[in-house]
DNA sequence: CGTTACCTTGATATCGTTCAAGTACCGTGG
DNA sequence: CCACGGTACTTGAACGATATCAAGGTAACG
């Protein structure tokens, strides 16, 4: 009915995949695990817990970038983790139209939905380098039955997909090119603040504004024309050096901008007591 | 980074909500339910678990048209199940731009992951009159624990759920209109095929073209405009008295103008050596 | 130090939107 | 049985957001 009628500093940060001397992927140094990070905002974990989160993540494996780990309609071949770097979940028409559904940071689950399902019903590659370990079926279900505080969060880190890509269809489907992008940015920027990969004011990324278009239904050159848009006006501006990064120069503006708020992101964790996280004060 | 380049008969069907006399919704007659309809499809249930699956719709609430259910931001307030009717999942921003996010038929759940969450991240609304039972979350965890089979159905529901939401995204970002509509048609008369509500070449299509434009992210218009190059083509057409429905005239040809295939729609079920459904020969 | 991938920008094309008016139909009440 | 009012559908005309095409620039990588 209503369309999308158009109305109208300093430098941390540090890139999932910091680069040895020759590329290869690793940790980011001094940095403890996505995962545990995420685990430890939402839980207070225990030791035995702690072990079980480490034991993981063990043996993770070095992807190249562009390297599709997940084919549409074939078999999952276990869940994955995300150690470092990105990837990016989409599914691909025959012709070659492709649509983002989701970006998969560290600390993020490739394929929970293994648990349920025999074949996947989309893509998943990575975008640069990355490190991910892999996991059988049964050795998550062990983990579910044997923590059950830790399936519980992981249940929710699933849920939280779903919240995801409801926002992402609105973004697609009813807000303009300049919300949907400004927009994704905030969402990305806070997902990599959860896992200490985003600084206050600037955050990796890594994504090509080909994958942006692909992501918010747009082509490249439009996506080009509105990050150019918000730089113009002094919201955003770009570390295109590597690693490439976005300083956000007005986050109170972008968010008003986009209409972002952060309560789809904020999961409730577990806790005696513990209340879910309360609404943002700042939209 | 390819973007959208763009390139009769009998009378079967039966609406989800009979009316009677004065149109309070009732159960389509003569039909069992459409949970177990699509339970049954999936797993050879036993005498408990249907007395189980028969709980669980006890004590329907019928609801009037645009009766809205659930409110984004706030508690779920329990699970729902749909006796009859349809329903929609949407967000709206705050300027009234609406997004359907997914269709909510007979037989589906309404709002599985308040398991998992306390608020809503959406809108769930009545689409005409419609019988929903409500359970409590602890209910359902009960009947989880008792009935695995049961629950191991009930989450592949949750990722069919997911499946569907992918493929939207799809089909707003980077399908074309006729594509996206044509493909919504299959859809939605494939899911009322696994409830027993339509017919070899006929479906009740109670949704408003307004509401087919939220899904899709077009507009009213447009997709008149693009249901009528449907009709002309001969693929369609439409039966505008109650119920109201579409005849499909040339499903292949439906088919393949929206690039339509139903494995996303497939849930693999559960049973001793029960293959996964086989990749449907057609497509 | 060349090659490639990505970004940038202009000109033009188009799909889809908006606006606006009119029509068909259903349910209601006399 | 018919008049009425509302909702949804229909259609035309004009506009506009975004796409496509094309060419050049710049920085990373080997």
């Amino acid at each position: 009915m209503l369309q999308r009628s158009p109305k109208r500093r300093s430098a941390e940060g540090q890139s999932g995949v910091s680069r040895g001397g020759s590329g290869e992927p690793t940790q980011p140094r001094g940095t403890r695990s996505a995962l545990l990070c995420r685990v430890q905002a939402l839980l207070a974990i225990s030791g035995e817990e702690r072990v079980a989160l480490d034991g993981l993540e063990r043996d993770g494996t070095p992807l190249l970038p562009q390297t599709k780990i997940i084919n549409d309609g074939a078999p999952y071949g276990g869940i994955g983790i995300v150690k470092a770097g990105w990837l990016l979940r989409s599914k691909t028409l025959p012709d070659g139209r492709r649509q983002v559904i989701n970006f998969v940071l560290p600390g993020d689950f490739i394929c929970l939905d293994a648990l349920t399902f025999d074949c996947a019903y989309y893509d998943v590659c990575t975008v640069g380098h990355a490190v991910v370990s892999r996991r059988s079926v049964d050795e998550i279900e062990k983990l579910y039955a044997e923590y059950p505080r830790l399936a519980a969060i992981f249940k929710q880190f699933a849920v939280l997909e779903d919240a995801m890509m409801s926002e992402r269809l609105l973004s697609v489907g009813r807000r303009t090119a300049i919300e949907a992008v400004s927009h994704l940015l905030l969402e990305l920027w806070h997902r990599l603040k959860f896992v200490g990969l985003a600084g206050e004011s600037m955050f990796p990324m890594p994504l090509t504004q080909d994958v942006i278009a692909d992501a918010l239904g747009l082509c490249a050159v439009h996506v080009n024309r509105t990050l150019k848009l918000l730089q113009n006006g002094g919201l955003i501006n770009f570390e295109h050096h590597k690693p490439r990064s976005i300083i956000v120069l007005d986050a109170q503006r972008l968010q008003r901008l986009a209409g972002f708020k952060s309560r789809y992101l904020q999961l409730k964790g577990i806790g005696v007591g513990q209340e879910p996280t309360p609404l943002q004060a700042s939209n």
